[in-house]
DNA sequence: TCGGGTCGTTTACGATGTACATTTCTGGAC
DNA sequence: GTCCAGAAATGTACATCGTAAACGACCCGA
């Protein structure tokens, strides 16, 4: 009588059964898709366009797929394959997080249109390792779990946060096909003009007075232990209450 | 011989000249993209659209945006300027950044298309009043230009990723119509046959032991509480160091 | 007065996601 | 061995998108 819910995509992954034998499974459609993100940005994964690379229709895919947002969101998951999460846990909590939030980054930069989805947490079977992985490196410092979660999903929305300030540009600069310096081209004028106005204080600083062209990786760095200091100081107030 | 740069939205923002008395304006555009935005989802904000409730073709649009990335970006700082940022800085930085981070969340849990767009640091008005608030809180801490950067971008950054993952909820919810009951159900299934497989001891325990319906709220206060500690840590070693 | 620039419209093009109907194939039941 | 339910893939179609181009209506400064 009442309808089925329809299974979450992981539960819906096809196999062989009657029929012609299949010529595309989802695996290599959403390799396809994340190869074309990859070189041409994400606007560029189309169903037609897919298709036109595996010498398919678009419709044949979605036999496989079943909607566009069920691509992306086994997109996502394919690519968190690639972390690297080999001898975590290491027994250092610090340098385990450390190490995923770097990992994390370096996944963004590889594969810049990541953020632009909004997901639910996706139950595939990476994004699963990574959690297991992520709340193992916070296990046996004496927090609940909720303290835990803390933990990790504080230094992981700094990593998020961080690496979408850091690839608006990067993306800007895909999408529009002006460089940064054309882009400062464009810019100069008005910024100038700005300026004389002498209504922008901090903006003149930042400008005469910031480094110029500080390393992004190294400005990562420092603000990462930041965040790490204060992962410690909470830490540090759990084991007091209950020493 | 070689083109001029165009300029950038900002400071191409037109003015009555010769010509037909104007009927449009930007900013009258940009108000009824935000509501589009706000009511049905960045999806349906579409030229069409937007000229359609305005009584004007699509192509008049045009003469006043220049193209929809222009739009998004007139959009993102129009927002800016819902942020209350009165008596700030008050001269607690402490105090001052946590209300700037809870803006922050306020603002994208009111228009949670912000984050969709990936868009270098704009220059529109609100963005620059915000940043001049924002480093003023900062000031006089005993730390360069560069480190009260570190300090205000950690703070933004770590909220940035925090409301994106909330926000990755509400979206997905409306993308789909499915609310939280209906996807739980569609999850239900596939969560306890994992479950019952035991390769997932973390998530096991996130489903037994967490905290059922954690108040959102009460969550960002406690993670950012964590973050300002790293920032306080950051200040006093800067502090040590000239002392 | 009138020419040139501004405002808005109309028409058009090549995309997009995907519903629907159709054809082509095959594994398992008899 | 035969046959057919059902799966795989295709082709066609529709509504919608951003925006280029050509055009007429308007109005200010010369």
């Amino acid at each position: 009588m009442v309808d089925e819910p329809p299974p979450v995509i992981w539960a819906r992954l096809s196999t062989q059964g009657r029929g012609p034998a299949r010529t595309l499974d989802h695996a290599a459609i959403t390799a396809v898709a994340v190869a074309l993100a990859d070189a041409d940005g994400v606007d560029a994964v189309s169903m037609r366009r897919i298709a036109g690379r595996m010498d398919h229709s678009a419709m044949a895919l979605y036999r496989h797929v079943g909607s566009k947002d069920d691509l992306t969101e086994l997109m996502y998951d394919a690519v968190l394959g690639e972390l690297d999460l080999t001898g975590i846990p290491s027994g250092r909590w610090r340098d385990d997080v450390a190490r995923l939030a770097r990992e994390t980054r370096r996944l963004h930069h590889a594969h810049p249109w990541i953020a632009r989805f909004g997901h639910r947490p996706t139950l595939g079977p990476h994004a699963r390792r990574f959690s297991e992985a992520g709340l193992a490196c916070v296990d046996g410092l004496g927090l609940d779990i909720d303290g835990m979660l803390d933990l990790l999903s504080t230094a992981m929305a700094f990593t998020r946060g961080f690496v979408e300030q850091e690839l608006g540009e990067v993306e800007a600069q895909r999408r529009t096909g002006l460089d940064f310096a054309a882009y400062q081209r464009r810019t100069g004028p008005f910024l100038a003009k700005l300026l004389d106005e002498g209504e922008h204080p901090y903006l003149e600083r930042l400008i005469v007075e910031a480094e110029d062209f500080p390393d992004p990786d190294v400005v990562f760095e420092r603000r990462l232990e930041m965040v790490l200091d204060g992962l410690t100081a909470r830490i540090d107030r759990a084991t007091d209450g209950t020493r």
